[in-house]
DNA sequence: CATGCCTCATTGGTGGCACCTTTGCCAACA
DNA sequence: TGTTGGCAAAGGTGCCACCAATGAGGCATG
């Protein structure tokens, strides 16, 4: 999947660069200054450079060279970025914004995955319920993740909304952190296990009311869980 | 804003072709090809490839040229793509997914400004509202419109998480685009202006759940609009 | 018919060049 | 001292020529 080339790896060097605010906006780059920090030519520095502006994240100016934007310019949805931000000291920040993002967006994706989902994936979706179950009672964190991504994964990709699809990949980079930064329960919660096989059998069943209303319940636990933790950092 | 640069002619002219279906997945591009047909050099063939590279359009093989992708692959929160899938044969089903997008993220939205929205932001929205009523019982539906779209992108700005900023775009091309199509009522309906004044006092007012239940309000009568035009069209 | 080698089209990467815009400096002048 | 005007350099923009790597498709051989 990941090609070795070099501006792959001269992309992410900036980009990082620029996310962990290590080059703070209104930095200047120029070419010269890239293809020699990375030891690669100019054609390449202009690539990196274009791909960067793509991104929002640096505009080019003659003369002064490439100007380092805000984060009121980027492309905050792409993944790059995200994966970025996630590494750093953003990391934190990037992981409450995802959480809320995920938690508008979730539910109304299980209730289109009640509409449009094929039978097959309503059938992985039980199956996956399941496994939860017996993995979360086990004890299993690392498998119980797995189980509990693909289940997100699978609601968001069908759920007969392109656009969707793409987060779910931050669903499952805001699940693994949280599981990795301690704040998933040794075991999980019996209600978690109760409302992922709700939202399992609801879209099975073909009841995006139920579907949707389910999942707004296991992200608003989550949710006032961050609140509660929110209001504990500001409390101290 | 937009600087005449080669690129951003040639990239909208390709990229236009992707999401127009005129160049379907599977089909191969080349650098010289591009740049033949517009009359560019290869170079700037280069950068514009490496630009829709980053944007999941193309993947670039050896000795078969760019190989235009399919819409899965692509990433469809940008700004870009949504513009071009918003020209073009898209345009209908690029519509229904921002609009459900937007219907998740809004409401949240709101909350999130009744939360972290400065006395500026609350008072500007209070005055919005305002003239939203006397601009919709008059029947200015230009005007509204702008106001209408100022609102929300105030709401969206101001609503505390950074990832809901870059929507304001997308929700003003939704709105234009209903106005446009003639979805609207010749003179905007009066719970519709309630439910904005509703709206901006919960921010007012630093009212999270107030914000959320209204603005959850205005989305859900238009998600049910749009599920009984569906309806129709099934029916069809 | 299968297998392996060979060819060559096309991207990957480098370096150099001319041009143009912009900036920042410096000098001349009020 | 402050303002204006010009001037030179810095650095992106675009173009070109060149070579290396690679992989798809064809060809030859068994």
């Amino acid at each position: 999947m990941a090609r070795p080339s070099l501006h792959t790896a001269v992309l992410d060097s900036v980009g990082r660069a620029i996310t962990s605010g290590d080059a703070p906006p209104g930095t200047p780059l120029t070419l010269d200054g890239i293809g020699a920090q990375h030891g690669v030519s100019r054609t390449v520095a202009r690539e990196v450079m274009r791909m960067l502006e793509g991104l929002g994240m640096v505009r080019s100016r003659r003369r002064v060279g490439l100007v380092v934007l805000g984060i009121e310019d980027w492309n905050v949805l792409d993944p790059r970025i995200i994966r970025w931000r996630l590494q750093g000291p953003g990391r934190d920040a990037q992981l409450r914004s995802l959480t809320e993002l995920r938690h508008a967006v979730e539910p109304l994706a299980a209730a289109g995955a009640a509409r449009h989902a094929g039978p097959q994936v309503r059938g992985e979706l039980l199956d996956l319920a399941r496994r939860m179950r017996s993995t979360g009672e086990a004890g299993d964190l690392t498998e119980f993740l797995a189980l509990d991504v693909r289940m997100h994964e699978l609601l968001l990709r069908s759920s007969g909304n392109e656009m969707f699809g793409p987060l779910a990949d931050v669903v499952a980079e805001v699940l693994a952190g949280r599981t990795h930064l301690g704040l998933m329960p040794a075991s999980p919660v019996p209600e978690a296990l109760d409302q992922h096989e709700a939202v399992a059998r609801a879209v099975a069943d073909g009841d995006p009311d139920a579907a949707e209303a389910a999942m707004a319940a296991i992200v608003g636990e989550v949710r006032h869980a961050l609140a509660r933790r929110d209001g504990e950092r500001v409390g101290s």
